[in-house]
DNA sequence: TCAAAAGTGTTCGTCCTACACCCATGA
DNA sequence: TCATGGGTGTAGGACGAACACTTTTGA
């Protein structure tokens, strides 16, 4: 190992994010136009440089609270998907790039922040082409969040405090893009011990008609065993 | 974005690797002693410096290679684990790491590399407590072999080419730390298209005694669908 | 002929799937 | 009273867990 801290080409790290929600039924990406070179007027994934005194996951809860104007990031879920190194990702400088996902329920209109000419919620289906590498990054944060609602807890983290089975369901369906049958994610959910609690007396009516729906909690759990898989889309699975 | 290089105090990064391998039926790790301050005389997981021209993946595979002293590393799975990135991680200054997993069947005996001092494998249990915090990287290693075993074919990433069923269900075993029903694995096994094929009319005697197994090759199948779960351990998983 | 390891069969319960059906509400 | 969405019931099949049993080898 080595000691002079100058002795190579520095490198820039930064964390950039991947904030996916659900609007409408639709999975959208907050995206953000960049306001200078390279790939100026361009769509890019939110995110910037970790500060001297900052880990890759405080760099990116602060650019999270950025890009989205939230006063209160601290309870949405973030995690690191992973890192992109490739020495060519940037042409200004070496740039290595630790990659977020983040997910949000109700998400806020975001201001365009400091660095960015404006930022917007897109829809996954459209966005891209992307800056740099980002198109990669937004398909392995997909593949990645797609994966994780078979076996986790994540689900919950796309939806208000205070959720319906459908909204919950919802979520599955836009994220796989496949139709779920009601009554059998509906026992599947409710026999997870850990997955939702009700609230107790609580209903809500969700599209204006039809019976109102049992409202749930977030619970204690996070991983889904047995898992709950997503439909072979007929024949053999990729 | 800023543009001047040397704006910031710069970053160095790091490919750290966890090298995993089955030794006599108990699941080994790499390390080498460290021979220069900080920790000096410490074990620690293998790596080093990512150069100005490699991605961390290619530093990961050359500091594989230099470490064990493998002329051919390049069948051997590779796979990205997490980034470490916490500002105090190293004394000297700020390291950013990259840690891989990597997977090796029959492991050479390795000799001490260029920058440390000796390299052995070590007994998962008995390694620790290591230098930096290499104890937590290694920990996440392990638990993400265990998992990805369930839902991939990455078991025989552990084998040789040619291998028997009963040491695939080995390396399960030891992964996991716990039994498996020998008829049922190997139904699930054989029901899983891709996962092995079998070599025609080969066989190999295993414990010296016994009928000679059938020897099985890795299949084209990545994906275990479904997947092999681990046994939970009396009641309710963690 | 015995021990050891590979391989096969069978039973039984559980879970998943697919539907059909009932309930509550607004228009 | 109809459309809409929430919620329950149920029959059939697929799968997994457990365990008995057969086969093939070396000692």
């Amino acid at each position: 190992m080595e000691y002079d801290k100058y002795a190579h080409e520095p490198f820039a790290v930064t964390a950039d994010l991947a904030v996916l929600t659900i609007l409408d039924g639709v999975l959208h990406v907050l995206l953000v136009e960049r306001g200078q070179e390279p790939y100026q007027g361009h769509w890019a994934l939110p995110g910037g440089f970790v500060q001297p005194d900052e880990s890759a996951e405080t760099a990116a809860r602060r650019e999270l609270a950025e890009e989205t104007g939230l006063s209160d990031v601290s309870g949405l879920h973030l995690e690191q998907l992973r890192t992109y190194s490739e020495p060519d990702r940037d042409p200004r400088m070496r740039v290595v790039t630790v990659a977020f996902t983040a997910l949000l329920p109700h998400p806020p209109e975001p201001h365009g922040g400091s660095d960015a000419a404006q930022a917007r919620w897109v829809p996954y289906d459209t966005a891209g082409p992307l800056a740099f590498d980002h198109d990669r990054i937004l398909a392995d944060a997909h593949e990645r969040v797609g994966a994780q609602l078979e076996h986790t807890c994540l689900a919950t983290a796309f939806c208000p405090p205070e959720f319906t089975l459908g909204e919950l369901q919802q979520v599955y369906e836009t994220v796989w893009g496949t139709a779920l049958d009601r009554p059998n994610f509906r026992r599947k959910v409710l026999a997870t011990p850990g997955f939702v609690e009700p609230v107790p007396g609580a209903a809500r009516l969700t599209g204006g008609r039809g019976k109102p729906a049992t409202l749930y909690r977030a619970g204690a759990a996070t991983t889904l065993r047995p898992p709950l898989l997503r439909p072979t889309s007929e024949g053999r699975p990729a």
